[in-house]
DNA sequence: GCGACAG
DNA sequence: ATCTTGTCGC
């Protein structure tokens, strides 16, 4: 089944507007676990085209628990929202669901490169996300927005809560050892203790061939303008 | 007023 | 997000 897009709101507002939509929406979101059996789950990223006025969005939807890759989409459209820290969802989202709508198949939790609660009002887009598909989803982040936390153990599995005006609103993550950590957040419909777990259970130690294969394809265009760049670099050195 | 600020 | 230089570790 395809994925449906429940929730609908305009995408043409202020940032000020966008602002107190966040406010009102944030309390729908769902901090409990209300989710089925796990059969697919989806990794969703965005990028920016060189003139930083196309947005790009990829899904890719793998297996769960055995990771291998079933699925993937990809969306290209004009970026209508400016990059403000907070509002990152209303610049990513529109160009996220075009290449979640291409899905033949409906994935039962979705991982976001950003976060979910871990943000000023409660709302980052993993939540936005997750509240207008009504599934359950995840907020992993590579940098930290908001909050404080202690410093976080070295071994892969440990973590730190994350916090905020006296309220924990994530975890800080190792899903490997001698790499980042990074900030886990509920989404929607998931319990923090829940989502720590699926996203160790989604980095496992060592990297399936499928998702080195993904993440080389996700990659490539990035790659080849670097390759380019550095080649003629090189050039001129000479 | 100043610093901080997912991608 | 992107770009760069130097440095460290495998």
């Amino acid at each position: 089944m395809a994925v449906v897009v429940a929730g609908k709101h305009s995408w043409d507002l202020t940032p000020r507007e966008a602002a107190a939509l966040q406010r009102r929406l944030q309390a729908e979101v769902i901090c409990e676990d209300r989710i089925g059996a796990v059969e697919y789950v989806a990794g969703v990223d965005v990028g920016f085209e060189q003139s930083g006025r196309v947005t790009r969005a990829a899904v890719a939807v793998l297996t769960f628990p055995g990771l291998e890759l079933c699925e993937h989409a990809l969306a290209r459209e004009p970026t209508r929202f400016p990059y403000v820290p907070g509002l990152l969802s209303f610049r990513e989202i529109p160009a996220i669901l075009t290449a979640l709508q291409q899905l033949r198949c409906s994935p039962d939790l979705v991982l976001c490169d950003a976060h979910g609660r871990a943000h000023p009002r409660r709302f980052g887009l993993a939540s936005h996300l997750g509240l207008l598909l009504d599934l359950p989803s995840i907020g992993v982040a590579k940098s930290r927005l908001i909050g404080d936390h202690d410093p976080v153990p070295p071994q892969r599995g440990a973590s730190v809560a994350l916090r905020d005006r006296g309220e924990t609103i994530g975890a800080v993550l190792r899903t490997r050892a001698a790499t980042r950590p990074v900030y886990v957040s509920i989404g929607h419909r998931l319990s923090l203790a829940t989502c720590i777990d699926y996203v160790l259970a989604c980095t496992p130690r060592f990297r399936l061939p499928e998702t080195t294969r993904w993440a080389d394809r996700l990659a490539s265009d990035r790659d080849r303008r670097r390759r380019a760049r550095s080649t003629s670099t090189a050039t001129i050195k000479r």
